[in-house]
RNA sequence: GGCCCCAUCGUCUAGUGGUUAGGACAUCAGGUUUUCAUCCUGAAAGCAGGAGUUCGAUUCUCCUUGGGGUCACCA
Protein backbone atom coordinates (compact mmCIF):
# COMPACT_ATOMS: atom_id res chain seq x y z
CA UNK A 1 0.00 0.00 0.00
CA UNK A 2 1.40 3.05 -0.92
CA UNK A 3 0.42 5.65 1.50
CA UNK A 4 1.29 8.70 -0.67
CA UNK A 5 -1.09 7.99 -3.12
CA UNK A 6 -3.35 10.96 -3.69
CA UNK A 7 -7.19 10.04 -2.46
CA UNK A 8 -9.72 12.57 -2.67
CA UNK A 9 -13.58 12.34 -2.05
CA UNK A 10 -16.50 13.98 -2.94
CA UNK A 11 -18.56 13.93 0.25
CA UNK A 12 -22.15 15.08 -0.24
CA UNK A 13 -25.35 15.25 1.84
CA UNK A 14 -28.05 13.27 0.47
CA UNK A 15 -30.90 16.03 -0.22
CA UNK A 16 -32.07 15.17 -3.05
CA UNK A 17 -30.61 16.03 -5.98
CA UNK A 18 -27.14 17.12 -7.01
CA UNK A 19 -26.12 21.26 -6.59
CA UNK A 20 -24.11 22.69 -9.47
CA UNK A 21 -22.08 23.62 -6.73
CA UNK A 22 -21.70 20.31 -5.62
CA UNK A 23 -20.82 19.24 -8.80
CA UNK A 24 -17.80 21.69 -9.36
CA UNK A 25 -16.53 20.30 -6.38
CA UNK A 26 -17.17 16.81 -7.50
CA UNK A 27 -15.61 17.45 -10.53
CA UNK A 28 -12.12 19.13 -8.93
CA UNK A 29 -11.54 16.52 -6.81
CA UNK A 30 -12.17 13.91 -9.96
CA UNK A 31 -9.86 16.11 -11.92
CA UNK A 32 -7.44 15.96 -8.98
CA UNK A 33 -7.37 12.56 -8.65
CA UNK A 34 -7.64 11.71 -12.36
CA UNK A 35 -4.30 14.11 -13.36
CA UNK A 36 -2.60 12.84 -9.99
CA UNK A 37 -2.81 8.96 -10.95
CA UNK A 38 -5.17 8.98 -7.27
CA UNK A 39 -8.39 7.42 -6.31
CA UNK A 40 -11.70 9.63 -6.39
CA UNK A 41 -14.01 8.25 -3.41
CA UNK A 42 -17.34 9.08 -3.20
CA UNK A 43 -18.76 9.26 0.36
CA UNK A 44 -22.46 10.23 1.33
CA UNK A 45 -22.75 11.92 4.63
CA UNK A 46 -26.11 10.75 5.94
CA UNK A 47 -26.17 11.51 9.66
CA UNK A 48 -28.81 13.81 10.16
CA UNK A 49 -31.78 11.33 10.58
CA UNK A 50 -34.47 14.33 10.42
CA UNK A 51 -33.18 15.56 6.69
CA UNK A 52 -33.58 11.54 5.42
CA UNK A 53 -34.90 12.33 1.67
CA UNK A 54 -36.08 8.54 0.49
CA UNK A 55 -34.24 7.61 -3.46
CA UNK A 56 -31.75 10.90 -2.28
CA UNK A 57 -28.24 8.53 -2.78
CA UNK A 58 -29.62 6.91 -5.83
CA UNK A 59 -30.77 9.92 -7.28
CA UNK A 60 -27.51 11.32 -6.77
CA UNK A 61 -25.13 8.55 -8.07
CA UNK A 62 -27.49 8.51 -11.03
CA UNK A 63 -26.47 11.65 -11.57
CA UNK A 64 -22.95 11.94 -11.22
CA UNK A 65 -22.91 8.95 -13.30
CA UNK A 66 -24.73 10.32 -15.97
CA UNK A 67 -22.07 13.41 -15.81
CA UNK A 68 -19.29 11.02 -16.18
CA UNK A 69 -17.52 11.23 -13.05
CA UNK A 70 -17.14 8.07 -12.01
CA UNK A 71 -15.13 7.15 -8.65
CA UNK A 72 -12.88 4.42 -8.04
CA UNK A 73 -14.85 3.50 -4.69
CA UNK A 74 -17.96 4.40 -3.04
CA UNK A 75 -21.97 3.38 -3.11
CA UNK A 76 -22.25 0.44 -5.24
CA UNK A 77 -18.78 0.37 -6.24
CA UNK A 78 -17.56 -0.94 -2.71
CA UNK A 79 -13.97 -0.72 -2.07
CA UNK A 80 -11.57 -1.09 0.61
CA UNK A 81 -12.51 1.40 3.05
CA UNK A 82 -16.15 0.73 3.30
CA UNK A 83 -19.26 1.66 4.11
CA UNK A 84 -18.88 4.54 2.04
CA UNK A 85 -22.62 5.71 3.99
CA UNK A 86 -21.92 7.69 7.51
CA UNK A 87 -24.79 6.29 8.51
CA UNK A 88 -23.69 2.56 8.80
CA UNK A 89 -20.57 3.59 10.23
CA UNK A 90 -22.48 5.01 13.99
CA UNK A 91 -20.18 2.62 15.95
CA UNK A 92 -17.20 3.60 14.46
CA UNK A 93 -17.42 6.96 15.36
CA UNK A 94 -19.05 6.59 18.81
CA UNK A 95 -15.71 4.38 19.96
CA UNK A 96 -13.51 7.53 18.99
CA UNK A 97 -15.99 9.83 20.28
CA UNK A 98 -16.14 7.79 23.63
CA UNK A 99 -12.04 7.81 23.07
CA UNK A 100 -11.94 11.60 23.30
CA UNK A 101 -13.93 11.46 26.38
CA UNK A 102 -11.69 9.07 28.15
CA UNK A 103 -8.69 11.14 27.32
CA UNK A 104 -10.41 14.10 28.53
CA UNK A 105 -10.58 15.70 24.75
CA UNK A 106 -14.14 15.83 25.13
CA UNK A 107 -16.92 16.17 27.04
CA UNK A 108 -20.74 15.00 27.70
CA UNK A 109 -23.17 17.70 28.26
CA UNK A 110 -26.56 17.19 29.53
CA UNK A 111 -27.81 20.62 28.31
CA UNK A 112 -31.36 20.95 27.20
CA UNK A 113 -32.17 21.89 23.52
CA UNK A 114 -34.54 24.80 25.29
CA UNK A 115 -31.39 26.02 27.12
CA UNK A 116 -29.11 26.18 24.41
CA UNK A 117 -31.48 27.96 22.35
CA UNK A 118 -32.22 30.40 25.52
CA UNK A 119 -28.31 31.16 26.04
CA UNK A 120 -28.20 31.68 22.12
CA UNK A 121 -30.77 34.18 22.04
CA UNK A 122 -29.41 35.81 25.11
CA UNK A 123 -25.94 36.10 23.35
CA UNK A 124 -27.56 37.76 20.46
CA UNK A 125 -29.40 40.41 22.04
CA UNK A 126 -26.18 41.26 23.87
CA UNK A 127 -24.36 40.86 20.51
CA UNK A 128 -21.75 38.84 21.53
CA UNK A 129 -20.62 35.73 19.68
CA UNK A 130 -22.87 33.23 19.97
CA UNK A 131 -20.46 29.97 22.04
CA UNK A 132 -21.90 27.12 24.48
CA UNK A 133 -20.79 28.55 27.52
CA UNK A 134 -19.27 25.58 29.00
CA UNK A 135 -21.69 24.83 31.56
CA UNK A 136 -20.74 20.96 31.61
CA UNK A 137 -16.92 21.33 30.60
CA UNK A 138 -16.49 20.82 33.77
CA UNK A 139 -19.06 18.62 35.20
CA UNK A 140 -17.17 16.18 38.26
CA UNK A 141 -17.16 12.11 37.23
CA UNK A 142 -19.43 11.95 40.28
CA UNK A 143 -22.18 14.36 38.78
CA UNK A 144 -21.51 12.89 35.31
CA UNK A 145 -22.17 9.24 36.50
CA UNK A 146 -25.60 11.10 38.46
CA UNK A 147 -27.15 12.23 35.62
CA UNK A 148 -26.12 9.19 33.32
CA UNK A 149 -27.89 6.99 35.85
CA UNK A 150 -30.85 9.26 36.04
CA UNK A 151 -30.84 8.64 32.20
CA UNK A 152 -30.24 12.14 31.16
CA UNK A 153 -29.60 12.00 27.27
CA UNK A 154 -26.28 14.21 26.46
CA UNK A 155 -24.28 15.24 23.31
CA UNK A 156 -20.53 14.80 23.62
CA UNK A 157 -18.47 17.99 22.73
CA UNK A 158 -15.01 18.83 21.97
CA UNK A 159 -13.18 19.85 24.57
CA UNK A 160 -11.60 23.02 22.53
CA UNK A 161 -8.35 24.65 24.67
CA UNK A 162 -9.22 28.28 25.69
CA UNK A 163 -6.24 29.81 24.58
CA UNK A 164 -3.63 29.86 21.63
CA UNK A 165 -3.68 29.46 17.99
CA UNK A 166 -4.69 26.84 15.72
CA UNK A 167 -2.84 27.66 12.05
CA UNK A 168 -2.66 25.60 9.01
CA UNK A 169 -1.77 26.33 5.04
CA UNK A 170 -4.80 26.07 2.63
CA UNK A 171 -3.21 24.99 -1.02
CA UNK A 172 -5.12 28.16 -2.09
CA UNK A 173 -5.41 30.92 0.38
CA UNK A 174 -1.89 29.96 1.77
CA UNK A 175 -1.49 30.67 5.88
CA UNK A 176 -4.73 30.85 7.77
CA UNK A 177 -4.85 31.68 11.43
CA UNK A 178 -7.35 31.10 14.47
CA UNK A 179 -7.59 32.03 17.77
CA UNK A 180 -9.22 28.69 19.93
CA UNK A 181 -10.69 31.46 22.36
CA UNK A 182 -13.50 32.02 18.93
CA UNK A 183 -13.90 28.11 18.26
CA UNK A 184 -16.74 26.92 20.06
CA UNK A 185 -17.12 23.59 22.16
CA UNK A 186 -18.73 21.79 19.04
CA UNK A 187 -20.94 19.01 19.69
CA UNK A 188 -19.44 15.79 18.08
CA UNK A 189 -21.72 12.90 19.19
CA UNK A 190 -25.63 13.83 18.78
CA UNK A 191 -28.01 12.94 21.08
CA UNK A 192 -29.54 10.26 18.76
CA UNK A 193 -25.84 8.79 18.43
CA UNK A 194 -25.00 10.12 15.30
CA UNK A 195 -22.14 11.72 14.55
CA UNK A 196 -22.35 16.20 13.25
CA UNK A 197 -20.47 16.50 10.65
CA UNK A 198 -17.04 17.49 12.29
CA UNK A 199 -16.03 14.30 13.68
CA UNK A 200 -17.69 12.10 11.06
CA UNK A 201 -15.97 13.84 8.32
CA UNK A 202 -12.45 13.81 10.10
CA UNK A 203 -12.86 9.64 11.09
CA UNK A 204 -13.82 9.26 7.89
CA UNK A 205 -10.49 11.16 6.00
CA UNK A 206 -8.14 9.16 8.08
CA UNK A 207 -9.90 5.94 7.99
CA UNK A 208 -10.10 6.24 4.31
CA UNK A 209 -6.53 7.67 3.76
CA UNK A 210 -7.97 10.82 1.99
CA UNK A 211 -4.84 12.96 1.09
CA UNK A 212 -6.79 16.38 0.67
CA UNK A 213 -9.54 17.69 1.41
CA UNK A 214 -11.12 19.10 -1.70
CA UNK A 215 -14.49 21.18 -0.21
CA UNK A 216 -15.83 24.70 -0.55
CA UNK A 217 -14.75 27.70 1.29
CA UNK A 218 -17.55 27.97 3.49
CA UNK A 219 -15.89 25.22 5.34
CA UNK A 220 -13.01 27.37 6.41
CA UNK A 221 -14.21 28.42 9.91
CA UNK A 222 -14.60 25.03 10.81
CA UNK A 223 -11.39 23.77 9.78
CA UNK A 224 -9.82 24.99 13.43
CA UNK A 225 -12.36 22.02 14.92
CA UNK A 226 -11.37 19.58 12.18
CA UNK A 227 -7.58 19.76 13.40
CA UNK A 228 -8.61 19.59 17.06
CA UNK A 229 -9.71 15.75 16.47
CA UNK A 230 -7.07 15.12 14.21
CA UNK A 231 -4.40 15.85 16.30
CA UNK A 232 -6.58 14.86 19.89
CA UNK A 233 -6.93 11.78 17.94
CA UNK A 234 -3.18 11.35 17.61
CA UNK A 235 -3.16 11.97 13.19
CA UNK A 236 -1.95 14.01 10.92
CA UNK A 237 -4.26 15.70 8.99
CA UNK A 238 -4.66 15.87 5.50
CA UNK A 239 -3.80 18.84 2.76
CA UNK A 240 -6.83 21.49 2.80
CA UNK A 241 -7.87 22.63 -0.33
CA UNK A 242 -10.65 25.54 0.02
CA UNK A 243 -12.43 26.25 -3.43
CA UNK A 244 -14.26 29.54 -3.57
CA UNK A 245 -17.69 29.68 -3.86
CA UNK A 246 -20.09 29.34 -6.49
CA UNK A 247 -22.23 33.01 -6.13
CA UNK A 248 -25.67 34.19 -7.43
CA UNK A 249 -25.99 36.91 -9.63
CA UNK A 250 -25.76 39.37 -6.57
CA UNK A 251 -22.90 37.54 -5.14
CA UNK A 252 -24.70 35.72 -1.88
CA UNK A 253 -24.12 32.20 -2.33
CA UNK A 254 -25.45 30.40 -5.22
CA UNK A 255 -28.68 29.55 -3.94
CA UNK A 256 -32.06 27.75 -5.47
CA UNK A 257 -33.86 30.83 -4.63
CA UNK A 258 -32.22 32.69 -7.72
CA UNK A 259 -32.60 29.78 -10.73
CA UNK A 260 -31.73 26.28 -11.06
CA UNK A 261 -29.19 24.94 -9.30
CA UNK A 262 -30.06 20.90 -9.16
CA UNK A 263 -27.92 19.51 -11.98
CA UNK A 264 -30.90 17.50 -12.98
CA UNK A 265 -32.43 20.45 -14.17
CA UNK A 266 -30.14 21.59 -16.60
CA UNK A 267 -30.15 17.49 -17.71
CA UNK A 268 -33.81 18.08 -18.33
CA UNK A 269 -33.31 20.89 -20.42
CA UNK A 270 -30.92 19.51 -22.53
CA UNK A 271 -28.03 20.55 -21.33
CA UNK A 272 -24.70 18.40 -21.78
CA UNK A 273 -22.68 16.74 -19.67
CA UNK A 274 -19.39 17.75 -21.19
CA UNK A 275 -20.32 20.89 -21.71
CA UNK A 276 -21.83 21.55 -18.35
CA UNK A 277 -18.27 19.97 -16.97
CA UNK A 278 -16.52 22.49 -19.09
CA UNK A 279 -18.40 25.21 -18.32
CA UNK A 280 -18.22 24.36 -14.56
CA UNK A 281 -14.62 23.71 -14.58
CA UNK A 282 -13.79 26.99 -15.39
CA UNK A 283 -15.66 28.85 -12.11
CA UNK A 284 -12.36 29.33 -9.87
CA UNK A 285 -9.73 27.58 -12.33
CA UNK A 286 -8.01 28.58 -15.40
CA UNK A 287 -5.78 26.91 -18.06
CA UNK A 288 -2.69 28.65 -18.51
CA UNK A 289 -4.08 30.11 -21.74
CA UNK A 290 -7.18 31.22 -23.65
CA UNK A 291 -8.41 28.47 -24.16
CA UNK A 292 -11.99 27.74 -22.90
CA UNK A 293 -13.55 25.05 -24.85
CA UNK A 294 -12.15 21.76 -22.60
CA UNK A 295 -12.97 18.27 -23.10
CA UNK A 296 -13.04 16.17 -19.76
CA UNK A 297 -10.29 14.33 -21.12
CA UNK A 298 -8.12 17.22 -21.56
CA UNK A 299 -8.99 18.57 -18.28
CA UNK A 300 -7.56 15.19 -16.60
CA UNK A 301 -4.48 15.89 -18.05
CA UNK A 302 -4.10 19.65 -17.45
CA UNK A 303 -5.85 20.37 -14.00
CA UNK A 304 -3.50 21.83 -11.41
CA UNK A 305 -4.77 22.94 -7.63
CA UNK A 306 -2.31 25.87 -8.32
CA UNK A 307 -4.35 27.66 -10.94
CA UNK A 308 -7.13 27.92 -8.41
CA UNK A 309 -8.80 31.17 -8.31
CA UNK A 310 -9.56 32.65 -4.50
CA UNK A 311 -12.43 35.30 -5.56
CA UNK A 312 -15.82 33.45 -5.57
CA UNK A 313 -17.23 33.00 -9.09
CA UNK A 314 -21.18 34.28 -10.47
CA UNK A 315 -23.02 31.55 -12.38
CA UNK A 316 -23.47 32.85 -15.75
CA UNK A 317 -26.58 31.17 -17.10
CA UNK A 318 -26.22 32.79 -20.13
CA UNK A 319 -22.31 32.12 -20.80
CA UNK A 320 -23.12 28.01 -19.91
CA UNK A 321 -26.12 28.10 -22.40
CA UNK A 322 -23.66 29.51 -25.34
CA UNK A 323 -21.41 27.28 -24.59
CA UNK A 324 -24.03 24.01 -24.78
CA UNK A 325 -24.82 25.47 -27.93
CA UNK A 326 -20.91 25.15 -28.83
CA UNK A 327 -21.02 21.95 -27.87
CA UNK A 328 -23.98 20.73 -29.97
CA UNK A 329 -22.88 22.58 -33.13
CA UNK A 330 -19.47 19.97 -32.91
CA UNK A 331 -21.28 17.13 -31.96
CA UNK A 332 -22.26 14.09 -34.83
CA UNK A 333 -25.14 13.50 -36.22
CA UNK A 334 -25.41 10.36 -35.11
CA UNK A 335 -24.68 11.15 -32.04
CA UNK A 336 -27.24 14.29 -31.86
CA UNK A 337 -29.95 11.93 -33.09
CA UNK A 338 -29.36 9.77 -30.24
CA UNK A 339 -29.24 12.18 -27.77
CA UNK A 340 -32.20 14.36 -28.90
CA UNK A 341 -34.12 11.16 -29.41
CA UNK A 342 -35.88 11.21 -25.63
CA UNK A 343 -36.69 15.08 -25.75
CA UNK A 344 -38.97 14.29 -28.71
CA UNK A 345 -40.53 11.27 -27.29
CA UNK A 346 -41.45 12.94 -23.62
CA UNK A 347 -42.81 15.91 -26.28
CA UNK A 348 -45.11 13.02 -28.01
CA UNK A 349 -43.53 13.54 -31.04
CA UNK A 350 -43.39 10.24 -33.41
CA UNK A 351 -40.23 10.16 -34.98
CA UNK A 352 -40.19 7.23 -36.65
CA UNK A 353 -39.92 8.45 -40.50
CA UNK A 354 -36.29 8.47 -40.03
CA UNK A 355 -35.58 10.58 -43.26
CA UNK A 356 -37.30 13.46 -41.56
CA UNK A 357 -35.75 13.24 -38.42
CA UNK A 358 -32.55 13.45 -39.59
CA UNK A 359 -33.31 16.54 -41.68
CA UNK A 360 -35.08 17.77 -38.02
CA UNK A 361 -31.64 17.18 -36.01
CA UNK A 362 -29.71 18.86 -39.02
CA UNK A 363 -31.65 22.12 -38.75
CA UNK A 364 -31.85 21.87 -35.09
CA UNK A 365 -27.95 21.67 -34.59
CA UNK A 366 -27.45 24.95 -35.86
CA UNK A 367 -29.75 26.76 -34.29
CA UNK A 368 -30.43 25.40 -30.74
CA UNK A 369 -28.57 25.68 -27.74
CA UNK A 370 -30.20 22.87 -25.53
CA UNK A 371 -32.02 20.04 -26.51
CA UNK A 372 -35.64 21.01 -25.28
CA UNK A 373 -34.95 24.16 -27.86
CA UNK A 374 -34.76 20.97 -30.65
CA UNK A 375 -38.26 20.43 -29.87
CA UNK A 376 -39.54 23.87 -29.83
CA UNK A 377 -37.18 24.34 -33.03
CA UNK A 378 -39.14 21.60 -35.25
CA UNK A 379 -41.96 20.42 -33.48
CA UNK A 380 -43.90 22.43 -36.21
CA UNK A 381 -42.95 20.18 -38.46
CA UNK A 382 -44.72 17.42 -36.54
CA UNK A 383 -47.92 18.88 -34.97
CA UNK A 384 -50.66 20.43 -36.27
CA UNK A 385 -50.16 23.99 -36.13
CA UNK A 386 -52.15 26.70 -34.08
CA UNK A 387 -52.23 30.18 -35.36
CA UNK A 388 -52.39 33.77 -33.14
CA UNK A 389 -55.06 36.26 -34.73
CA UNK A 390 -52.35 38.37 -36.20
CA UNK A 391 -51.41 35.03 -37.91
CA UNK A 392 -54.41 34.61 -39.47
CA UNK A 393 -55.41 37.88 -40.47
CA UNK A 394 -51.74 37.59 -42.81
CA UNK A 395 -53.01 34.25 -43.80
CA UNK A 396 -55.91 35.70 -44.95
CA UNK A 397 -54.93 38.76 -46.87
CA UNK A 398 -54.97 38.72 -50.39
CA UNK A 399 -51.65 38.56 -51.06
CA UNK A 400 -51.11 35.64 -49.18
CA UNK A 401 -54.00 33.46 -50.91
CA UNK A 402 -52.41 34.26 -54.07
CA UNK A 403 -49.47 32.80 -53.01
CA UNK A 404 -51.29 29.55 -51.79
CA UNK A 405 -52.75 29.20 -54.65
CA UNK A 406 -50.22 29.37 -57.35
CA UNK A 407 -47.87 27.29 -55.16
CA UNK A 408 -50.41 24.51 -54.82
CA UNK A 409 -51.17 24.83 -58.50
CA UNK A 410 -47.60 24.10 -59.31
CA UNK A 411 -47.30 21.52 -56.90
CA UNK A 412 -50.06 19.49 -57.66
CA UNK A 413 -48.71 19.91 -61.49
CA UNK A 414 -45.22 18.67 -60.83
CA UNK A 415 -45.07 15.23 -60.57
CA UNK A 416 -41.96 14.12 -59.17
CA UNK A 417 -39.60 17.58 -57.41
CA UNK A 418 -36.94 18.36 -55.50
CA UNK A 419 -34.91 21.01 -53.37
CA UNK A 420 -33.97 22.33 -56.69
CA UNK A 421 -37.35 22.78 -57.67
CA UNK A 422 -38.42 24.64 -54.64
CA UNK A 423 -36.09 26.98 -54.68
CA UNK A 424 -36.91 27.38 -58.17
CA UNK A 425 -40.69 27.98 -57.28
CA UNK A 426 -40.08 30.73 -54.71
CA UNK A 427 -38.31 32.71 -57.13
CA UNK A 428 -40.77 32.32 -59.93
CA UNK A 429 -43.69 33.12 -57.95
CA UNK A 430 -42.10 35.76 -56.20
CA UNK A 431 -41.26 37.07 -60.67
CA UNK A 432 -44.75 35.88 -61.32
CA UNK A 433 -46.95 37.31 -58.22
CA UNK A 434 -44.88 40.36 -57.80
CA UNK A 435 -45.05 39.92 -53.80
CA UNK A 436 -41.69 40.53 -52.52
CA UNK A 437 -39.80 40.27 -48.84
CA UNK A 438 -42.11 39.95 -46.55
CA UNK A 439 -45.42 39.70 -48.07
CA UNK A 440 -43.97 36.55 -49.60
CA UNK A 441 -42.09 34.83 -46.95
CA UNK A 442 -44.03 35.43 -44.15
CA UNK A 443 -47.19 34.14 -45.47
CA UNK A 444 -45.14 30.76 -46.43
CA UNK A 445 -43.44 30.64 -43.45
CA UNK A 446 -46.80 31.17 -41.17
CA UNK A 447 -48.54 28.66 -42.99
CA UNK A 448 -45.94 26.15 -43.41
CA UNK A 449 -44.23 26.64 -40.09
CA UNK A 450 -46.27 28.53 -37.35
CA UNK A 451 -44.26 31.34 -37.38
CA UNK A 452 -43.22 34.77 -38.94
CA UNK A 453 -39.06 33.84 -38.16
CA UNK A 454 -37.11 30.33 -38.56
CA UNK A 455 -35.98 28.70 -41.27
CA UNK A 456 -35.40 29.45 -45.25
CA UNK A 457 -38.87 28.10 -46.56
CA UNK A 458 -37.09 25.80 -48.69
CA UNK A 459 -35.57 24.17 -45.91
CA UNK A 460 -39.35 24.34 -44.65
CA UNK A 461 -40.99 22.52 -47.56
CA UNK A 462 -38.03 19.66 -47.84
CA UNK A 463 -38.53 19.15 -44.23
CA UNK A 464 -42.47 18.62 -44.71
CA UNK A 465 -42.52 17.16 -48.01
CA UNK A 466 -44.63 17.46 -50.77
CA UNK A 467 -47.87 16.27 -49.17
CA UNK A 468 -47.43 17.43 -46.23
CA UNK A 469 -47.01 21.50 -47.87
CA UNK A 470 -49.91 20.74 -50.21
CA UNK A 471 -52.13 20.01 -47.30
CA UNK A 472 -50.97 22.57 -44.89
CA UNK A 473 -51.32 25.49 -47.87
CA UNK A 474 -54.93 24.17 -48.88
CA UNK A 475 -55.80 24.38 -45.18
CA UNK A 476 -55.17 28.43 -45.84
CA UNK A 477 -57.82 28.87 -49.01
CA UNK A 478 -60.49 30.34 -48.09
C1' G B 1 -21.89 42.01 15.52
C1' G B 2 -17.20 38.46 16.43
C1' C B 3 -14.02 35.57 13.47
C1' C B 4 -12.40 34.12 8.62
C1' C B 5 -11.98 34.73 3.28
C1' C B 6 -11.87 37.72 -1.07
C1' A B 7 -11.15 42.19 -4.67
C1' U B 8 -8.64 43.02 -13.11
C1' C B 9 -14.24 45.08 -18.14
C1' G B 10 -21.62 44.01 -16.26
C1' U B 11 -20.06 38.41 -15.86
C1' C B 12 -16.12 34.24 -16.27
C1' U B 13 -11.03 35.15 -16.43
C1' A B 14 -5.33 35.74 -18.42
C1' G B 15 -1.37 38.58 -16.93
C1' U B 16 3.42 41.25 -15.30
C1' G B 17 7.80 45.34 -10.79
C1' G B 18 8.16 48.63 -16.96
C1' U B 19 2.31 45.30 -21.53
C1' U B 20 -1.40 49.44 -26.50
C1' A B 21 -3.68 45.26 -19.42
C1' G B 22 -5.08 39.72 -23.41
C1' G B 23 -9.34 36.21 -24.23
C1' A B 24 -14.59 34.55 -23.61
C1' C B 25 -20.04 35.45 -22.47
C1' A B 26 -23.40 39.37 -22.60
C1' U B 27 -24.06 44.40 -25.02
C1' C B 28 -23.69 47.62 -29.36
C1' A B 29 -22.40 48.37 -34.76
C1' G B 30 -21.47 46.23 -39.53
C1' G B 31 -21.35 41.86 -42.90
C1' U B 32 -23.83 37.11 -44.33
C1' U B 33 -29.36 35.62 -44.28
C1' U B 34 -36.16 37.24 -47.21
C1' U B 35 -36.58 36.90 -41.47
C1' C B 36 -34.80 34.65 -36.99
C1' A B 37 -30.75 31.74 -35.47
C1' U B 38 -25.83 30.41 -36.82
C1' C B 39 -21.35 32.36 -38.61
C1' C B 40 -17.63 36.47 -39.64
C1' U B 41 -15.63 41.49 -38.56
C1' G B 42 -15.38 45.56 -35.43
C1' A B 43 -16.52 48.74 -31.06
C1' A B 44 -17.47 50.05 -26.14
C1' A B 45 -16.22 48.23 -21.36
C1' G B 46 -11.67 46.80 -16.15
C1' C B 47 -6.83 46.88 -12.44
C1' A B 48 -12.16 49.84 -5.66
C1' G B 49 -9.65 54.08 -2.87
C1' G B 50 -5.42 55.97 0.06
C1' A B 51 -0.61 55.64 1.91
C1' G B 52 4.20 53.12 1.81
C1' U B 53 8.44 50.28 -0.73
C1' U B 54 10.67 51.34 -5.58
C1' C B 55 13.72 54.90 -10.76
C1' G B 56 8.83 52.80 -11.76
C1' A B 57 3.40 49.90 -9.20
C1' U B 58 -2.46 46.77 -11.66
C1' U B 59 1.48 43.53 -9.63
C1' C B 60 4.78 43.83 -3.08
C1' U B 61 3.22 45.84 2.23
C1' C B 62 -0.27 48.38 5.32
C1' C B 63 -4.89 50.88 5.99
C1' U B 64 -9.78 52.08 4.29
C1' U B 65 -13.89 50.67 1.55
C1' G B 66 -16.77 47.06 -0.60
C1' G B 67 -18.45 42.04 -1.13
C1' G B 68 -18.89 37.17 0.74
C1' G B 69 -18.70 32.98 4.20
C1' U B 70 -19.42 31.24 9.12
C1' C B 71 -21.15 31.47 14.00
C1' A B 72 -27.12 24.47 14.86
C1' C B 73 -27.90 17.95 18.45
C1' C B 74 -27.43 20.62 9.08
C1' A B 75 -24.00 19.20 6.18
Amino acid sequence: MNFDKIRVRFAPSPTGYLHVGGLRTALFNYLFARSNNGDFILRIEDTDRNRFVPGATENLVSTLQKMGLNYDEGPEVGGKFGPYFQSQRTEIYKQYADKLVEEGKAYRCFCSSERLENLREQQLENKKTVMYDGKCRNLSEQEVQEKLDAGESYVIRARIPKSGKTVYFDKVRGKVEFDNSEVDDQILLKSDGYPTYHLANVVDDHLMKISHVIRGEEWISSVPKHIFLYSSLGWKHPKFVHLPLLLNPDKSKLSKRQGDVAVERYLEKGYLPDAILNFVALLGWHGPDDKEIYSIKKLEKVFSLKRIKKAGAVFDREKLKWMNGQYIRKTSMPDMKRLAKPFYQKANIDIQEEEKYEKCIQLAKKRASTLQEFVAETQMFYLPLKFSDEQKEILQNDKSQKIFKYWIQALTDKKSWDLNYVKNLIKESQAALDIKGKDFYWALRIALYGETHGPGIDTIVDILGKEKTLERLMKQIN
